[in-house]
DNA sequence: GAATTTATAGCGTTGCCCCCGCAATTAATT
DNA sequence: AATTAATTGCGGGGGCAACGCTATAAATTC
């Protein structure tokens, strides 16, 4: 299921993908179109798209306002 | 247990101490003092101190990087 | 083909993060 | 008590990537 990732990096860009269509597959389900979602966040539109494509790695902060506008949850759970 | 968060500001910054406030006790709970720890992840020392104080919201990419070294995960949870 | 949605490029601004330096705290040693 | 070492906090300058914004094009749906 998984590639072999070996550097730190390559887990990063994989991470960057697979948190991009998490999102999105939540946004989906919730009925938003990356416009309306953007208005209702006060973001702009093409960062949502960005993101959810994985174009560059974002903040917390900008993950934190997903959360709230998408209603989800983000854990920190030591192994 | 929670106090009251009105904007999504407030949400956001309680978020960043949060998350430092964790990260701070699990590089004390596996023994590293933030200069080894910067060592190893090969980051700088004052950005962990930094970053364990909220001082600010650090991307996602930087967040896999910790958790790597500091082994633990963070997931998105859907309600 | 029209309308809606999404992708992407380019440019400007902001702020994360690097790096250096110094102060404050604590503990250990003498 | 003084000194030394270890750890941490924080200020500030600088580079560069995140993000805002506009515009255009591609994709999707009707």
């Amino acid at each position: 299921m998984n590639k072999e990732l070996t550097t730190i990096e390559h887990q990063i860009k994989d991470y960057r993908l697979k948190l991009g269509s998490k999102i999105r597959s939540v946004r989906e389900e919730r009925g938003y179109s990356q416009e309306q979602l953007a208005e209702i966040m006060k973001v702009n539109r093409t960062t949502i798209s960005k993101i959810e494509n994985g174009r560059f790695g974002i903040t917390v902060d900008y993950l934190v306002r997903f959360s709230v506008f998408l209603d989800f949850e983000f854990k920190v759970v030591e192994k």
